[in-house]
DNA sequence: ATTAAATCCAACTAAATAGTTGAAATTAAT
DNA sequence: ATTAATTTCAACTATTTAGTTGGATTTAAT
């Protein structure tokens, strides 16, 4: 028996993903994906079904991947100041990896609600209670402002994704060519951490 | 002559907008656009000839619309603090309006990346070299820290929109009912004014 | 060597969607 | 009333894309 199985299933997987994450459902053509993977077009369905059974394990992959990397270091035991460091800097390697990746997830979430809801409350994702619960320690300790934590929470995720998502935007006003941009990135990890600390008022220590 | 023509070529329009915003250039389709309109699918050929050609009509009046309703509020004289809490007030309005708007610019632009470039350019759309003078000029006489510009356009931006952008999640990881979502987004006004305005130190008068 | 899964390929079918047509009906200006 | 543009409708064609098939070839385990 050969056995490349492996090899064509994940090669094919990947390149769905890239597809998917470029174009959208709609847009992902099945011809394009096999191109990007390399293989005839029949492989796709050998492997899988249809277009739609593919696509589903590329949602269910990219949203189980997107979420956790946000919500792991938010409920680190970490004080505030280390832990926003920490998450800018995982949350823009892992962004940088998969530059596609928030605007696949934003616009397939618009796309289908209740899919995502129904995800979401299967795998049981959520933001940590650590995070809420941090906040108001901070809070009642007189170290931060009285912000309401997910006020806060929605604004550090927005300014951290919002150059990926809108990169083309960024690029087109600022006139960055292609080196520019990495450096804008780099520039705003200092920016946003006293950006956000001044933000709420936060006293360290 | 019969003359309803621009109340139909108007209805087409503006049904083609809503259902382009919805789904996107390649996720719509013509019947869609004809049922939504609530006429026949012959119109559309009658008064746009393709689908392209009705796109892009449909792209340019929102890339028309979005932008400006940003930078004119951004161009005004006024301080910084009033200027900012107007641009919320407006921007906010704006996209209430609009509920799809952002979500749409965002992905078309990343589709056709050079669409959105010529445009921009011809139209000549760019933020008001007055904020980036503003900017400078308060930080020069000691009103706020000395930021880049380009990061707290960025920033403001990003906070203002993502919510709207990204709806479907705020409304699903804080299990949000459909009245609780305008009154997050009401507390978020005064939120963001304080947030930002600390953000940069920015210091009244 | 034999075997069975894996792969390729081109040509196919099926389905979805864009776009067309022509005849009939309606409308509003003259 | 006449006219020409507008509108409807259903049925049509054209094109794009998803999905299938069968036969030939390769691959790797036995």
């Amino acid at each position: 028996m050969a056995e490349n199985k492996q090899d064509t299933e994940e090669q094919i997987f990947e390149a769905a993903s890239r597809i998917f994450q470029r174009k959208g459902y709609a847009g992902a053509r099945m011809q394009e994906i096999a191109d990007e993977a390399d293989i005839n077009k029949s492989m796709l369905h050998y492997y899988y079904r249809s277009k739609d059974k593919l696509f589903r394990k590329v949602y269910q992959r990219e949203m189980s991947r997107f979420f956790p990397v946000l919500f792991k270091v938010l409920s680190s035991q970490d004080p505030f100041d280390e832990k926003l460091e920490r998450l800018i800097d995982t949350y823009y390697a892992f962004l940088n990896d998969n530059p596609r990746i928030a605007q696949f997830i934003i616009y397939e979430m618009n796309q289908h609600p209740d899919r995502f809801r129904n995800f979401i409350k299967e795998k049981g994702i959520h933001p940590p209670d650590d995070f809420v619960k941090q906040i108001k320690k901070e809070v009642d300790r007189g170290r931060m402002d009285a912000v309401d934590p997910r006020q806060l929470f929605i604004s550090i995720v927005g300014v951290i994704l919002f150059p990926f998502i809108a990169r083309t935007m960024v690029e087109v006003f600022f006139e960055f060519d292609e080196e520019q941009f990495p450096e804008f990135l780099k520039e705003r990890k200092a920016f946003l951490v006293d950006f956000i600390l001044n933000g709420i008022n936060y006293r360290k220590q």
